[in-house]
DNA sequence: ACATAACGATAACATTTGTTATGAAATGAA
DNA sequence: TTCATTTCATAACAAATGTTATCGTTATGT
């Protein structure tokens, strides 16, 4: 009864997602993706409900179908915003989990949002007992190693205006469904910089 | 004949070093240790030599039994470092290695450097024979992604002054080795403003 | 040993970025 | 709707950081 509170079974429609976003990975059998399957559950976050509170190990893994996910540091009495996620992609604070160690931040939903979660045990049961999620587990952790390293070497060799300007490109959703006083701290600069920055890139 | 430059082997003394870093992760038997074994190659870097150069695909990871490599970003002329590795460590740009990219970064020797090198084609060839290297890559990639991601934060969330003083306790190695303004575009910020760091921490 | 280059501290000044405050527009709740 | 809250732009000023140059010291190569 350990997940008593989630144990409301994901619809088609959101088991459905989540196939296709792992196939682009790996490719399961219908033995193979049972297992899968058989250690998910559903959990709804309301807007400004917490995934995860500072303090805490986060202790699971959820994939996101509907809504936005923030995480941020609380310093002095303000936030500064790491990073944020939408349907289709991972929430969790991946060194938490793999360290089980508390985490430093705090992961709360911008939007109602629905996440399909999978605990620790169970996730390190599926490496041990198939090659295929072992390898899935590989490739996801290499790519959300690039995703994390381009962001690093990004802030340390782009220029904040630069880096607006691929946020733009790149991440569109953010820049549509963000605050920009929490795209800033994202950014590393203040609100007041940021807004700056806009007024100058619209003038070209 | 694909590596003739390379085909010198390692000696007892470097397979010790990579073979107590590998136990740290995974057990392999004798077996699996001489696959692993079975393709290697040593390669020696002379001081301001090069692992890689921008604009190459990074074909092969490294693990340092000697020296000290640098990773750099060249702008304008100038060159800003993102990382600095050294013995028993793996050097690569895991993501041009991982994605088969032009890397935007070089790689070049700061010391006299020795490193344990293993090619793309044989390193997926260990992951399809094998659950043990498998999960030895999984959990590569897992530390390398906390390490990324715990620098980027540190990026986003502390002053540089902080930055320094982590620097100090948890990589004395680079206030060791690394000249002072490799040291200062590592943390994003000038050798002048560094140095005023500097002068502060010490007035303490 | 010698000449040269690399390194690091510092000063003076320029530029960027942060801080605080204000107001207007958009959003959300009762 | 109405009222409060959030969001964003902007201005004035302060603080932090960058730029350029100089100087003495320390490595480095021949």
């Amino acid at each position: 009864m350990q997940h008593s509170e989630n144990t409301i079974l994901p619809s088609l429609e959101q088991l459905e997602m989540l196939r296709l976003f792992t196939e682009q990975l790996v490719k399961p059998n219908d033995e193979e993706w049972a297992e899968f399957t058989s250690c998910m559950y559903l959990k709804h976050i309301p807007k400004k409900g917490f995934f995860l509170r500072a303090g805490e190990v986060c202790t699971s893994v959820g994939f996101i179908t509907r809504g936005a996910m923030r995480f941020y540091h609380e310093k002095d009495g303000n936030e500064y915003s790491g990073n944020f996620s939408f349907e289709n992609n991972f929430v969790t604070d991946y060194d938490s989990f793999l360290t089980r160690k508390p985490s430093l931040y705090s992961f709360s939903a911008l939007e109602p949002t629905d996440i399909i979660v999978f605990h620790y045990d169970d996730v390190q049961s599926l490496y041990n007992r198939s090659k295929l999620w072992e390898r899935f587990g590989r490739l996801i952790a290499e790519h959300i190693f690039i995703e994390v390293q381009r962001r690093k070497n990004s802030l340390v060799f782009d220029s904040p205006e630069k880096q607006y300007l691929s946020l733009i490109k790149d991440r569109p959703k953010i820049l549509e469904r963000i605050p920009q006083h929490m795209i800033a701290t994202y950014l590393g600069i203040t609100p007041v910089h940021l807004s700056r920055i806009r007024r100058k890139v619209a003038g070209k």
